[in-house]
DNA sequence: CCAAAAGTGTTATGCTTACACCCATGC
DNA sequence: GCATGGGTGTAAGCATAACACTTTTGG
């Protein structure tokens, strides 16, 4: 969300009619301590200078909008393989109040796996980034409240009507940590046997082989297929 | 999708950094001779003139990107209102060749009504438009096929699970001119019986009061309530 | 042996699907 | 009276939702 800075002398890019700025802006969620979590970043600079904001920042003019959410991801996290949506762009005039500035959104499921490996880099002008519960967010820039919250909209409906919930966990995962993935994100409570059922049958996930040791009764892993992903775009649903 | 014509001396607005365009297409659908059509306009000008395209244009720097497709709208159709929904924003850069061009996609769905009541009026810089067949479209300039297909897939997914195919009819309608809409969008027989019954149980629809008359048996009128659209909305579903 | 989480089946209910015949009108 | 589309009900199968106890381990 930085305007470029400029090293050099301004205005070498002249056209017939004024054009609009074109950002992109990445809801990166992730699950971690029985939490959904979004990665937020301080912004240093006016205006906003302080607040937190969602990750983002201008598409390059020979660079695919969806290649400018991956490298902003790229460059702010380190994360390359994630699973990005487009989420909706936002084109009101004054959401920002320098300039005209239209913003593709993109939301991302990052596992708990690529969390703890990630290194979080602020951008040049950002000097603070971190993970923030979707349920106790600071006030933020611009119209990223907004944003987000379309955004865990379209989160939950994702999980309510596909399996995907497993893309927020590491690559082994428990039942039971699947269920408190959707129950958190849903903010209901599920019934243990029916979530069970429900989701073994869409046969999106196998056991692993592997058991978790831990205080009580082991559990068994779980891994999702590797057809999973496609299988759940297969059924005819949105997108 | 016209490139402004240049009436001033070139280059007024400079800037540090280079920037896109950014465009809106409207992909404006209705239903007519038991056909579902769209509506296309034929390029006059260099790339793609005489070739087929969807309607659009320039957002204007202080216009809400909404309100955009709601101006081309009402400039190409004298149509104010309608059923508009963001589709996608299509960002590759070299879906245009000329310049670089991000283009946020928007549907509509317009009621036989609205139709016979429309001038259509190409824009400045396109010759012609007038309705096709979405299942017998001409060639189409830069992604625009890709745009349309798109778009009829939000289509059929809207239909399947919402009850919103009363928008592309006129305000009363019979359950069989309905059915008909859904047959054809969804390309599939449906049976008479379970659609009334599913239809009417989604309480969006009731009767007019008025019949049609016809070749045959009189048919009963129903029009869509006015919470209908909102009722739809309300259950959680994408978006 | 106790605490804590893992794991497991059955029943009732509602929804979806498949299916075939009579009805009202115009000609 | 016949052709044409309008209109109606039921039974079977399937998915969903509600519900409680036993199992396995660590301490």
């Amino acid at each position: 969300m930085s305007e470029p800075s400029s090293k050099q002398a301004s205005s070498q890019y002249c056209y017939d009619y004024p054009r609009p700025s074109v950002t992109v802006d990445i809801i990166l969620f992730t699950f971690h301590d029985n939490d959904l979590k979004v990665l937020l970043i301080e912004r240093m600079h006016s205006p906003f200078a302080k607040t937190w904001a969602l990750p983002g920042g201008f598409v390059e003019i020979d660079e695919d909008v969806e290649d400018a959410a991956l490298r902003e991801l790229a460059e702010e996290t380190n994360v390359t393989e994630v699973y990005l949506e487009q989420l909706y762009t936002f084109g009101e005039p004054n959401r920002d109040p320098r300039t005209r500035v239209i913003t593709v959104a993109y939301f991302a499921l990052l596992s708990a796996d690529q969390v703890a490996k990630l290194q979080i880099q602020g951008a040049s002008d950002a000097a603070n980034a971190r993970w923030w519960s979707m349920y106790a967010l600071p006030q933020l820039a611009f119209d990223h409240d907004r944003i987000l919250h379309y955004a865990l909209q379209r989160l939950r409906w994702k999980l309510e009507w596909t399996g995907l919930g497993f893309l927020l966990l590491p690559k082994e995962f428990t039942l039971s940590e699947l269920q408190k993935v959707y129950e958190i994100v849903l903010h209901e409570p599920l019934d243990k046997r029916n979530f069970r059922r429900k989701i073994l049958a869409t046969d999106v996930l196998e056991e692993s082989g592997n058991i978790r040791e831990g205080d009580h009764r082991p559990a068994k892993l779980y891994r999702f297929t590797a057809q999973a992903i496609e299988l759940e775009q297969a059924r005819r649903r949105f997108p």
